[in-house]
DNA sequence: CCGTAGATTTTGATAAGTCAAAAACAATTC
DNA sequence: GAATTGTTTTTGACTTATCAAAATCTACGG
């Protein structure tokens, strides 16, 4: 089969992360979603479906959705390693700032060979995560899977280490980089306001932080390694 | 306008090449020649042609070729300057191999930005060439443009710098540096014999080497710095 | 100046992606 | 259970880039 086109890869990676981001990872991914996610109109987005369908790298059912068969979710896996990769090279060896690396990889994870993103693995010391906290399939496709707390349901009080953040907007991220809310910081919930909807934290230094409970929702957390 | 489609970048690259590379610059460039470049068909080039005129990047003669314009050349200045800098860091970051990078950067020229693209330039220390020699223009375009010998017009029995390799084959590469005739070895033309088509070369610890007249015609020298 | 060889242009098709808008469907709500 | 609402699919069209093959042009030799 020829190698797959880049668009090819784009609908695979955004079926793969919308499955992992539902609740339930059995349910199909509606076209809806596929569509917002990937920029193109509904009906465009039918249409490539099918065809990856044709390809054997997903299962369509009409009005319900799509999920990845093995193929494609070994694809799938494969442009997500080549893109965190690449990001966490960015940042290492490049020293492009954590926030802007996303967008830089969303373009290279399509150019580079295997030899390149292979020898890029070598470099870091074929590492577990990227700037993000997201973790990097290996070259088969496999990836460990952490299921974390977030901010809104670990515990008050208690000190937990900043282990992944689950969005990738640049304002976003430059303001986490900013407020020391970066992968591997240690952090403390002090309170929630469900009715004022924020989160108080306390951060490195003692500095107190306030965050929405939909920016609390992204950040993912780790019991501290030592407690 | 837009920016330029990858495929664009190639045409004008191509062209770029092709108007260099030949004896009187002022020459149009040959649909043919262009076309066999990058691989299509003449009508595919014609075609292609025709819409770069119309876009200002070139001038288009029928029947007789192609020239690039001003902003033709500069942007075909910036592809060489994202193609060589990206050449030069895979050797000298990531450490890959001076035969294998051509056909990477090839790739990763169109999905780098400009932000990388100077971060590179930045890291290396604005270098002037790339690991074969070719020199790299600068962010305007500009770029300087040595006239050197080749090791069939070099005087005979003198030591000279390999300056330059005039051509990105991996397999000839692959030779060039087995046989240590990379840019900055100093070596000697010994003998030049037309009719066996070959020239007998002194090299890195008195070895010998002999290579074809096709060969040598590729292989770009200068005067060796203290001479 | 005529004919021909070789290059170039034209013409008609094709493939990959995409959108706009109409048609069809699913799931509620009354 | 019929109507309405919100998705999803279909249809027809468009863009970019390409090829095959026919038509055309240029330049050269006689």
């Amino acid at each position: 089969m020829a190698l797959p086109s880049s668009t090819v890869e784009n609908y695979l990676k955004a079926i793969y992360q919308a499955e992992t981001a539902s609740d339930d990872e059995t349910r199909l991914v509606p076209m809806g979603k596929l569509a917002s996610a990937l920029h193109v109109v509904p009906g465009t987005a039918t249409t490539m479906v099918k065809t990856l369908a044709e390809s054997g790298l997903v299962r369509y059912e009409p009005y319900a959705g799509v999920r990845l068969t093995a193929a494609g979710q070994k694809l799938a896996a494969l442009v997500l390693r080549r893109h965190r990769l690449m990001e966490l090279f960015l940042v290492e060896v490049v020293g492009m700032s954590w926030a802007e690396v996303h967008d830089e990889a969303e373009r290279l994870e399509h150019a580079a060979s295997d030899r390149l993103i292979d020898r890029i693995d070598e470099m870091l010391g074929r590492p577990a995560v990227d700037p993000h906290g997201d973790p990097i399939p290996d070259q088969d496709g496999a990836m460990a899977r952490p299921r974390y707390q977030t901010l809104l349901t670990c515990p008050i009080d208690t000190a937990v280490v900043l282990a992944r953040v689950a969005d990738q907007d640049t304002e976003f991220l430059r303001f986490l980089e900013q407020s020391h809310l970066t992968p591997g910081e240690v952090i403390r919930v002090e309170t929630r306001d469900a009715a004022a909807d924020h989160v108080l934290l306390r951060g490195r230094g003692d500095r107190s932080i306030v965050i929405g409970m939909r920016a609390a929702a992204k950040l993912l957390v780790a019991p501290p390694p030592s407690a």
